[in-house]
RNA sequence: GGAGAGAUGGCAGAGUGGUCGAUUGCGGCGGUCUUGAAAACCGUUGAGGGUCACACCUCCGGGGGUUCGAAUCCCUCUCUCUCCGCCA
């Protein structure tokens, strides 16, 4: 969530970026505002009673001790009657700051200056593209049915076993998976990235810390007897490894990558999005998140998807980075990119990454600061990339490399799966 | 699943109703000494709100209660640990 601080020191500026979300934040704004002058002012009037409170306690203390019964209950009546306005005014001062909170959580984070506008995913920009485009026959295969012809993956047994969205993968298909994963981790140690091997469920703080909770409780799996959710991203599990915590100079940057399998419930979804691998209940992902200090978080996000770009590349896909405008950006996020890779048969483009810059909006709800210089704490910067999502990049290798002998393993893949063709 | 113990500042660990936001040790920071370092010694060192800055207020796992007054007593929830059982 935006920070007081934030909203007070500029709130015509907030407004006007997060109209970029598409975001009426105007009321919003305002009435924090309000409240917060509200709150301030319950503040004092609460402390000065506390404070008299205190002082006749300790006064009554000392007029015990000196025998002095008379003197001591009268000052019972006066605490008495005091103790009863004073409630009062804790009341109020309670509910104000909960108004605030919840306000605050409503409003989404504020865009950066270098976000477009625009309202739909029609409207994102795109930013640079590589890769070789793969010149195929009419007759390619989508993947589904590369995966059904070389016996990689099995959607109906997942669907026996589990359910839609579950798939089975065998053989060289549940090699290539692994090989990709290894990949992925390995990249991300060269860069500097300190591998993490995360719990994939995790508690409900957790949830609320990352911004899963409470808005997005229907997208993840809940176990509901332990009160425990299964993870939709590594994301949650690491960044929240830094929650409630005030990280040293020397701590700083933190750069963390982790596999995990990922659980969604993808709620609502249908239709051609679904088919194959495009849209999964459970998929797997290395994924990395970085805490900086503010002033090195868009270098660091540069970084980051100079290191997304770098895998792609490797991997010979075809690819495109595209500059999300404010209307198809997260809730949390103040900048966003997607890659997509093209997958050839299915002629269309995949995300298969998502960077993001959150600033300071996640680590105000994590409480995750830094001790600055002056020595005062300060909120850190998150960020976080998939450093890749494998599903997607499975579809376009398979249909992008099948040739008539079979689908060539990329050359930077092969010491991990033991194969260069799959036939 | 059964039985028990516990949750206090970065860590360890005191504190069982009255200046306790909290003894002490370790760690951190600053200094003295030293060519430098170590050791020793001295000082300092939680977070949040509030204020121009002070003052002041809140926080001893969460919530509620008793009391003039609670880290300390009561209720409740959550979590952790130990032993037994089961098990990868």
């Amino acid at each position: 969530m935006l920070t007081l601080q934030q909203i007070k020191e500029n709130p015509e500026q907030i407004v006007a970026r997060l109209a970029v979300k598409g975001f009426d934040g105007k009321e919003a704004i305002d009435r924090i505002i309000t409240l917060d002058e509200n709150r301030r002012q319950l503040q004092l009037k609460n402390d000065n009673a506390a404070a008299e409170l205190k002082k006749l306690a300790a006064s009554i203390g000392a007029l015990m001790k000196a025998g002095n019964k008379d003197e001591a209950d009268k000052a019972k009546e006066t605490v008495a009657t005091l103790k009863e306005s004073q409630k009062a005014i804790a009341d109020e001062l309670a509910a104000t700051e909960n108004s605030i909170t919840e306000i605050l959580l409503s409003v989404p984070n504020v865009p950066c200056a270098m976000v477009p506008e625009g309202r739909t995913a029609e409207d994102n920009v795109v930013e640079k593209t590589g890769g070789p485009m793969p010149d195929l026959p009419e007759d390619a295969l989508p993947h589904w049915d590369l995966a059904k012809k070389y016996n990689l993956i099995d959607f109906d047994l997942g669907v026996k076993i589990t359910g839609a969205g579950f798939p089975v993968y065998i053989g060289k298909g549940a090699k290539l998976q692994r090989a990709l994963i290894q990949f992925f981790l390995d990249e991300a140690s060269k860069a500097g990235y300190v591998e993490i091997q995360p719990p994939y469920v995790v508690n409900e703080a957790s949830g609320y810390g990352t911004g899963q909770l409470p808005d997005k409780e229907g997208q993840m799996y809940h176990v509901t007897l332990d009160n425990l959710y299964l993870i939709p991203t590594a994301e949650v599990p690491v960044t929240n490894l830094y929650r409630d915590v005030i990280l040293s100079d020397d701590q700083l940057p933190v750069k963390n990558c982790a596999y995990s399998a990922c659980f969604r419930r993808e709620a609502g979804s249908y239709g051609k999005d679904v088919r194959g691998l495009n849209r999964l209940h459970q998929f797997d992902k290395v994924e990395i998140v970085r805490i900086e200090k503010p002033e090195n978080s868009y270098a660091a996000l540069e970084e980051m998807k100079d290191h997304v770009q770098g895998l792609l590349e490797k991997l010979g896909l075809p690819w495109h980075i595209l500059r999300l405008c404010g209307g198809d950006m997260s809730f949390t996020s103040a900048i966003t990119f997607d890659f997509e890779v093209y997958s050839a048969a299915q002629k269309r483009w995949l995300e298969v990454s998502s960077v993001s810059n959150f600033e300071t909006y996640q680590a105000n709800r994590l409480k995750c600061r830094y001790r600055a210089e002056d020595k005062k704490t300060r909120l850190c910067h998150t960020l976080n990339g998939s450093a890749l999502a494998l599903p997607r990049i499975v579809a376009a290798l398979l249909e992008n490399n099948q040739t008539p002998e079979g689908i060539v393993v990329p050359e930077c893949l092969r010491k991990y799966t033991g194969f260069d063709i799959i036939d």
